[in-house]
DNA sequence: TTCCAGGGGTAGA
DNA sequence: TCTACCCATGGA
């Protein structure tokens, strides 16, 4: 191995599968990640230990392996990398209340239930903002030029305290999110003054409603934005309704369809609706988004 | 021009 | 709780 580079092999549960948790949604598609389809990883770039460190992800069986192009601290590159895998997930519940359902099988065999999500709750946050009321490339574009004007180096994500320091009207012409941007610039400023803790609010051991009265009381966070976070952060008792759901939904029934339609459909997937609904055999097949076009 | 996209905030009923 | 209207942006 060349000197500087690192090589870490993270254990993963026997449930887990990377290109299956990669694929679960279009996040792979929005920098920093970026997804190499010929080679099959992910590539990142992180702040670590005060330096820029671009990660190279893959996976074997029941192992992720993690190399570095820097030398860095395995416990908290570990760390992250599970945090974006959810490799601390747990899937038995959900699998074995599949197999007991003929057309969600598929999801416990495929072992499917895991999305990629990011190193923070904050980018979570920032990038769920961005995909609403706009289109999939938009929400690309608005990515990308965080990323670019804003993050270290223009490669990494911007952290909070970073993006706070950026005037607002330098920061909405730059990054062009519309009305989105006193949304993500509000949030950063209060997460930088001390006043708002998101990333606290995953070690409060917080109860799904408890989280998703906080989720929703961010500006720009609503009954979908919540949903989303909540799947991200293991709750997956809300369907994240939205117009994909409703066009997919009443292609199915042959009619036109509400979020109300949708939720009535999931329903009786009680605690675990928000993960059936996304890997729900017809959205799982006929995702755009998913598949990133 | 007008519409609308992986919605959300607000006012009024 | 429900509905109507507005919201920045950019592509069709």
């Amino acid at each position: 191995m060349r000197k500087g580079i690192m090589r870490l092999f993270v254990p993963a549960p026997s449930d887990f599968s990377f290109l299956e948790t990669v694929s679960a949604h279009g996040w792979r598609r929005l920098l920093p990640f970026v997804w190499n389809e010929d080679a099959l990883t992910l590539v990142r770039t992180e702040e670590l230990s005060e330096q820029l460190i671009t990660l190279t992800i893959s996976a074997a069986d029941d192992v992720v392996q993690v190399e570095t192009d820097r030398d860095c601290g395995e416990a908290e590159l570990a760390a992250r990398v599970s945090r974006m895998l959810q490799l601390d997930l747990p899937l038995t519940g959900f699998h074995a209340y599949c197999r007991t359902q003929p057309e969600l099988i598929g999801i416990a065999d495929c072992r499917r239930g895991r999305l990629l999500r990011s190193p923070t709750l904050w980018e979570d946050v920032v990038k769920v903002i961005a995909t609403t009321n706009t289109t999939w490339a938009q929400t690309i574009a608005m990515s990308t030029r965080l990323v670019k004007e804003f993050g270290r180096e223009g490669r990494a994500f911007p952290s909070a305290a970073e993006t706070a320091a950026v005037p607002f009207d330098d920061f909405s012409s730059k990054v062009r999110m519309g009305y989105r941007s006193a949304y993500v610039h509000g949030i950063a400023t209060r997460i930088a003054d001390g006043t708002l803790d998101l990333e606290g609010w995953q070690t409060e051991d917080l109860t799904a409603e408890t989280l998703r009265k906080r989720l929703l009381s961010l500006p720009g966070i609503g009954p979908y934005g919540a949903a989303c976070l909540l799947l991200y952060l293991g709750k997956p008792a809300h369907v994240n309704s939205d117009s994909v759901a409703r066009a997919l939904l009443a292609k199915e029934m042959g009619q036109s369809v509400t979020d109300k339609d949708v939720h009535a459909f999931f329903k009786p997937h009680s605690e675990w609706q928000g993960l059936v609904y996304n890997f729900y055999p017809w959205k799982w097949n006929s995702s755009p988004v998913r598949e990133g076009q």
